[in-house]
DNA sequence: ACCTGAACACCGTTCAAGT
DNA sequence: ACCTGAACACCGTTCAAGT
């Protein structure tokens, strides 16, 4: 049984994915969620705050790499798999991961616990892959922020379509992650 | 003289600024130019059309290194400036960089040619670093990508609060384009 | 060619009132 | 506690009219 935020949460995304946020409107969110145009005001503070919490949402969506569990994949696969998903979601629902990513005046706390937990879980991917000798040393948080900040902008880039789409210099995103991969590799 | 249009631009450019996309309204634009709230549908065929013409004038914005003519300066060298001056100039003007990267559904001419010329001086840049092995070969193209997109996504993360601003994975947009040019630097 | 004032539809938000 | 309907201020856009 979902209850009304819920259903106001999933309206919103929805419009959202439809139509970007000027698409997301109190009065469709609440047609969609069958109560009036401003029942969203008993259950969140204005459309920031509802907002924020379709962001949220998205951020604590379980992204599992599909090879974690299993012990013959190296960590540096892992790695890969973690960011090559992280893109492949972004480019799946842009809307989602521009919002997500968007200038949030009121940090809220769900929000912010979200993102630590991201990232927590990538700088351990970091980790093991410099224990295997996959990927160069140096600090995992530092290393961590480098390749998300590499796969974060391809994939803005290539949404604003600034990145080459024709020609030798054609790169999708996913490319050019694994181009960084690549040079991350330790000396031999 | 400043025409009508070059007025609009310049208030619209204003009011993003200070308040962010929402506050530029026709209404206020028209205000701070001395016209009326529908005087510039004159000169752009609506909203969007106007801040179009606001994001192609900063993508049109010479930058240029300072050390570009100097020939005691290295290429590696001028492409970090390059580089650090695009950072630098996102986290000094966030609403225009976010702006200048949102989504178009209409693109204008007009940046796109912008954004070509742009991105072929980064080009330039990484082929003549090349040339003196300061940076690793590979398609110069592909290789500009690579280093546009991580400068892009880490500003895009610091000005969205993603990147961790204490602790010892602390690094600036600046930092992570240093990291990411010592990892390019080619095998001795 | 460029501009103005009135008007229209739409939206975020508030308020008094209902169960 | 949760919801509704009316109302207000604001905004993008259009239109008829002015010089």
């Amino acid at each position: 049984v979902a209850t009304t935020r819920d259903r106001l949460i999933e309206a919103a995304t929805r419009l959202l994915d439809e139509g970007g946020p000027a698409a997301v409107t109190l009065r469709e969110v609440g047609r969609l969620a069958g109560v009036s145009h401003n029942a969203p005001y008993k259950h969140f503070a204005d459309k920031e705050d509802l907002l924020a919490a379709v962001a949220a949402r998205e951020l604590a969506r379980p992204r599992r790499p599909r090879a974690a569990a299993d012990p013959s994949v190296s960590g540096a696969q892992i790695l890969r798999e973690m960011m090559h998903a992280y893109v492949a979601w972004a480019i799946r629902h842009p809307a989602r991961f521009k919002l997500t990513f968007g200038a949030w005046s009121a940090g809220s706390d769900e929000l912010a616990d979200a993102a630590g937990s991201a990232r927590a879980a990538l700088v351990a991917a970091v980790r093991d892959a410099q224990a295997s000798r996959e990927v160069a040393g140096g600090d995992p948080e530092r290393v961590a922020a480098l390749i998300l900040a590499t796969a974060h902008g391809a994939v803005d880039l290539a949404l604003s379509g600034h990145l080459s789409e024709t020609g030798k210099g054609h790169a999708r995103p996913q490319d050019l992650v694994d181009d960084l991969l690549t040079h991350l590799r330790p000396a031999p």
